[in-house]
DNA sequence: AGCATATTCAACCATCCGGTTGACCATTGC
DNA sequence: GCAATGGTCAACCGGATGGTTGAATATGCT
């Protein structure tokens, strides 16, 4: 099943997978680290990395009993692609991403527990 | 309500949603104009808007009995900073990020004209 | 006034989503 | 062999979602 914009957006919608995605930025992991991250169970968390993976946004690789995972930044290209067209209508300006990067370290935002965008 | 990642990226999510995207890309549209566009009732097309209009993606007026819908691309703008923070590591990502320089440079600051939503 | 048009509201329904818990494989190590 | 560790599965729950209908509310036209 490839992975749809559907998909993609859908698993972006999350706070804890987009939190989810920042700590892969930096390594890769294994899903019971991932999970030691979050106030919640390993089997939500062990759900969570199925939606990512489903969406193609990352890839999950057993090793032993562990399975780890690494982010796949393909699939964020083509919900990148689809969003430039309106981007080329608007573009982003050079002030509201160094506002929005500020903002967001300041204020971690919607997100309680962690922060989505962990200063990429 | 502040239009946040979580309900951008959800709004996103939905196929009929980005299709009315789509079409108010090209021009402003009344609900009824958009409706006519979908096989689904006006009740739904109407909470659609709706949820595009509470995730800033789209801003609504009410100009005598017809609600005009137009094009809010300030949030995707936000959403694409986001996404460009993953981009950034993906070489393939990086001339994405490149024309989103370029772009910026060539137009800086806000929208020069796009009197967008003039029907009288 | 009276009727047509534009849009929303309210109730309802089926399904999905995010979370929990407890049981269930697999793999590692003593 | 057996216990501990890493992860998933299955059932369940409350709440959100996407859709439908039919009534209700504005506004416009003649």
């Amino acid at each position: 099943m490839s992975p749809s914009l559907d998909t993609v957006f859908q698993a972006l919608a999350d706070p804890t997978r987009r939190a989810i995605l920042a700590l892969l930025l930096e390594d890769d992991m294994a899903v019971t680290d991932v999970a030691a991250e979050f106030e919640m169970s390993l089997a939500a968390i062990s759900k969570h990395l199925g939606v990512l993976a489903g969406a193609g946004l990352i890839a999950q690789e057993k090793r032993g009993r562990v399975k780890w995972c690494k982010l796949e930044p393909d699939a964020l290209r083509e919900a990148s692609v689809w969003m430039q067209g309106f981007g080329q209508f608007e573009p982003v300006n050079l002030d509201a991403f160094e506002r929005f990067l500020v903002a967001e370290r300041l204020d971690p935002g919607d997100s309680p527990d962690a922060d989505a965008l962990s200063q990429p």
